[in-house]
RNA sequence: GCCAGAGUGGCGGAAUUGGCAGACGCACUGGAUUCAAAAUCCAGCGAGGUUCACCCCUUGUGCGGGUUCGACUCCCGCCUCUGGCACCA
């Protein structure tokens, strides 16, 4: 660290000071004249700790609203809390305090921390999600959805853990098991509310083509995917199930091979499908199948996110009837079939499709082939894999000799005519459950009653209120389920006794309209005011991380889009650009530990091996070993020698995303503390392009420091000296050294202004401001225009302010510049003293560079080819050969082909 | 497995999208200043060679091919890393 730092512990207390008391950023939203700029940063949970990667977003965020308030623009830059949600309760679980005062405190901390870094907010438009004013309109957003339609109740698996009797969020489960008790989760149905998103599939897809171009290609690709659009067929089955009431009936499946389906040999129900225990009901071994297919559906409720699992069925005897030529296959329950996507069956078509290949083997189920490779005969026992290239109909009626591509239509066409099929379009993306077993959420605002059924509160009686005595330690299905003052009130509609819903809403309900919100944050009649929203939104600039790609921004989308069909905004996309940060990484250090499951017996971790399916067990037995994995502290570990600096234990170092879990995070308290926040700001934008993922390291921090240092130097050592001297450079010629100077600082206002549009190369930019200060020592002294010095040094101090804002603001005080540097214009480059006079253009002699020419900078081609070829290093490499050609880039390169 | 993105000095990264590879910064080395150190300032810094003083030459952007007067950049085939998705019918 430099020792004689310039004295940011004054300056920047004083003007974060000033712009609060001259309220720079607050925005009066109704004030004529100023063009509207709307810059939007994604609000933090308030964990109470800034990290390095709320310092790049909000540095970021702020780099770009200084640099348009200098445009002259009505610039918004609001901030608030995404204040419900789980480490909340688990705060109030674990340390027994109350969850909104353990909130209020991690706000209050970190709204100090944000005001300290200088980021610049409109403080007065603040708001938590977790605030009555705010959740009232959340609930009031939700009775909308659900007069419209669009929020319905249906039963769906939660994760149950029977020793804490509680319901657990997905990321409270590890391999299959609770992280605070270890015991196996268990999948329970609970009847819960979800919005109809999915009939916003194509509306969401058809709604990139206006983000082209203005959001990340990244984040439309991982969008699309997320959504999952496929083309195919729905195919109507007859079910031969003697016996049963399904018997006669038809079984629909979706597929995008309908050109196969001569070859379905079986077919494939989710565990979950409903007829499943109708199939067997009847059949001999039923109970020991229906506890088999009990056990599918645990495991696949576990078992969804890891790697590969054994490919399992169970027969029926029960049979689908094949729509085309009447043939009949048999229907088995198998764990692969999923009961989320498509119909809950899929038909088995062994010989064109490797997962029913596999399948088909595994059970002895015949395998059919109806496409082949033209001029080629597949033989259905010699297969090693299926074939799933394009090919010819082969044992397909009257589909034979047709290419595939063309039956899949043909085909389709044939069973539409018959009323057993049509063409239809799938789509991944399910609907949003937002129910939620917890407490710390806002409530979802509808009533139960024996003889109204559901009934929603009415909305002069919104907000339905958190209740604050709940005793939410000893477990349950909802926390407030446990409140009797809370769960009991009379019908809306009939007055009898009735019965609140005791769920909260997903927490990202709450983020999906907070940006309406901040444009009338206080606003006591209605959730936002549609009026100023259309003229403010969409937001011009969002900016946050990469990892809400699909969630977040997608529920985001679907809010403006239902409220703009319901005729609330006049607007369908809520962001018109996006730019998203790139992660910030850090080792990570790790102890793994294994013992064995059975003993407890602890195993060298180079005894272990990882099987197959992902269970651990030790080489020489394959005795199952379970893992317990400690993260460290730096603190903790020798990193030169990776051993636990207590007892030498080995450790293992890793390079991930920082997280409080992996004890990776780095404070940016110490960093602020050494060099202040411009350093910090202007060094998270210097050490690489913002849109990539950069590996945390402050190796690089004193450099900006120093940078900082003498730009300090450098500018104040002038301002004494000019203080009378004006910017007006006088017509007419001026010595070399203030032409030099001028043309460096035009050329860097360029650069500057460039770095603001995306994708925003702010390293770059700060790269060519520490040009622009090396110029200025080396010239400024040997200048013969003060009025040329001058006007350098405003613009500097001009293009480095929205980086380095607390020193600039300084400066430009010092430098006589009139109120305030961020109420002053953005100057305007001058595009003539900008231009070089003179150029260094490369001559190259069969492509490899040889000499180097200086010339005119508006030299023509033929002059540039005469002075290459009159070079005497040039005439050198020349001698004894032929030109056979001259290759002159405009002002840029010479290159003469010989031979 | 599929879909993105990336691979350039000891390190973070530049290169107007086909035209001087290594801007800017860190680290390192030498010098100035100092009683000495820190800080600061100046200079050097991909590798190899040479008559190491000036020049100059060869080579070099993950690997192997290709297109071109010219390739970090475009095309074909691989390798590695990061991220997203993954029994998706």
């Amino acid at each position: 660290m430099a020792r004689t730092s310039y004295p940011f512990a004054e300056i920047e207390p004083k003007w974060r000071q000033h712009w609060r008391d001259s309220g720079l950023f607050r925005c009066d939203t109704h004030a004529a004249g100023r063009q509207p700029y709307y810059c939007l940063m994604m609000y933090p949970y308030p964990s109470g700790a800034l990290h390095m990667g709320h310092v790049i977003n909000y540095s970021i965020g702020d780099a770009i609203v200084r640099y348009h308030l200098m445009k002259g623009e009505n610039v918004l830059s609001p901030m608030g809390w995404d204040s419900f949600g789980l480490p909340a309760e688990n705060a109030a679980i674990n340390a027994g305090v109350d969850p909104a005062a353990w909130t209020k405190q991690n706000i209050d901390k970190m709204r100090e921390q944000m005001v300290r870094a200088g980021w610049g907010y409109d403080w007065d438009r603040e708001l938590a999600t977790s605030h009555p004013g705010y959740y009232q309109w959340t609930q009031w957003l939700f009775l909308q959805f659900y007069k419209a339609g669009l929020a319905y109740k249906k039963k769906a698996p939660v994760n149950w853990c029977p020793s804490c009797q509680t319901v657990l969020a997905n990321e409270q489960v590890h391999d299959g098991a609770c992280e605070r008790c270890s015991s196996v989760v268990e999948p329970r149905d609970l009847e819960q509310w979800f919005f109809a998103m999915s009939r916003y599939a194509q509306r969401l897809l058809d709604g990139h083509a206006k983000l082209e171009g203005k959001w990340p290609e990244r984040v439309i690709k991982m969008q699309q995917q997320w959504i999952g659009r496929s083309e195919g067929a729905r195919l109507d089955f007859g079910i031969q199930a003697p016996g049963t009431a399904l018997d006669g009936q038809t079984l629909s499946v979706f597929t995008t091979r309908p050109d196969t389906t001569y070859g379905v040999t079986s077919m494939a129900l989710a565990p979950e499908h409903p007829h499943v225990e109708v199939l067997l009901a009847n059949h001999p071994k039923r109970d020991e199948y229906l506890q088999a297919v009990r056990r599918m559906r645990n495991v696949s409720a576990i078992e969804r996110t890891s790697e590969e699992s054994e490919k399992e069925g169970i027969p029926t005897g029960a049979c689908v009837v094949n729509p085309f030529d009447g043939s009949t296959a048999e229907i088995w329950v198998t764990n692969y079939a999923l009961m989320e996507y498509g119909t809950g069956a899929v038909m088995s078509v062994p010989a064109h499709d490797q997962r029913d290949f596999m399948f088909a083997r595994k059970y002895g189920i015949p395998i059919k082939v109806v496409i082949q490779p033209e001029g080629e005969t597949l033989d259905a026992d010699a297969m090693a894999e299926a074939y799933i290239e394009p090919g010819v109909q082969v044992n397909s009626g009257p589909f034979d000799g047709m290419p595939n591509e063309e039956a899949k239509k043909a085909m389709t066409e044939h069973v539409k005519a018959q009323g057993k099929g049509d063409f239809t379009i799938h789509y991944r993306l399910r609907d949003w459950l937002v129910s939620r077993q917890r407490y710390w959420g806002a409530p979802i605002p509808i009533i139960t009653c024996e003889d109204c059924g559901e009934v929603p509160v009415p909305e002069a009686d919104l907000p339905v209120l958190l209740p604050d005595d709940v005793d939410f330690t000893h477990g349950g299905e909802s926390p407030l389920a446990t409140c009797d003052a809370f769960v009991n009130v009379p019908c809306p509609a009939c007055g009898r006794p009735a019965r609140r819903e005791t769920d909260t809403m997903d927490t990202f309900v709450d983020s999906s309209w907070y940006f309406l919100r901040y444009l009338a944050p206080r606003l006591a009649d209605r959730a936002f005011d549609p009026a100023t929203c259309n003229q403010w939104l969409p937001v011009h600039q969002y900016v946050g991380g990469i990892e809400h790609a699909t969630m977040h921004l997608i529920y985001a989308r679907i809010f403006t889009q239902v409220l703009h069909d319901l005729g609330h905004l006049a607007f369908d996309e809520p962001f018109e650009r996006l730019f998203c940060q790139g992660m910030v990484c850090h080792t990570a250090y790790r102890i793994d530990d294994y013992s064995l499951a059975s003993t407890g017996e602890n195993v060298p971790e180079d005894h272990v091996t990882k099987q197959a399916d992902g269970t651990l067990v030790r080489a020489s037995d394959g005795q199952n070993v379970v893992l317990d994995r400690t993260w460290l502290t730096v603190e903790q570990v020798d990193t030169d020698a990776l051993v636990r600096k207590s007892d030498g234990h080995p450790v293992h170092a890793e390079m991930t995303k920082m997280s409080k879990s992996k004890l990776n995070g780095v404070s940016p308290d110490r960093l602020f503390d050494h060099y202040g926040a411009d350093t910090v700001h202007t060094y998270i934008l210097f050490v690489g392009p913002a849109d990539q993922d950069i590996e945390y390291s402050d190796q690089g921090v004193v450099g900006v420091h120093r940078f900082l240092n003498r730009f300090w130097d450098t500018v104040s050592g002038w301002t004494e000296r000019l203080a009378d001297v004006g910017t007006d450079v006088p017509e007419g010629d001026l010595d070399a050294d203030s032409k030099a100077l001028r043309r460096k600082a035009h050329q860097t206002l360029q650069r500057v202004t460039a770095a603001f549009e995306p994708p925003f190369r702010f390293n770059t930019a700060i790269a060519g401001l520490m040009e622009l200060t090396s110029e200025i020592r080396d010239r400024a002294e040997k200048a013969g225009c003060a009025a040329a010095v001058k006007e350098t040094l405003v613009l500097a101090v001009q293009c480095l302010a929205p980086f380095a804002p607390h020193v600039c603001e300084e400066l430009w005080e010092r430098l006589g510049q009139p109120t305030g540097i961020f109420r002053c214009p953005w100057p305007e480059a001058n595009a003539e003293a900008a231009r070089a006079e003179e150029i260094e253009v490369p001559i190259q002699v069969n492509g490899k560079l040889r000499s180097r020419v200086t010339v005119d900078a508006d030299i023509d081609d033929g002059a540039l080819e005469a002075v290459a070829l009159a070079d005497s290093k040039v005439q050198q490499q020349l001698a004894g050969k032929t030109v056979r050609k001259v290759i002159v880039v405009a002002k840029q390169l010479v290159n003469i082909v010989v031979s």
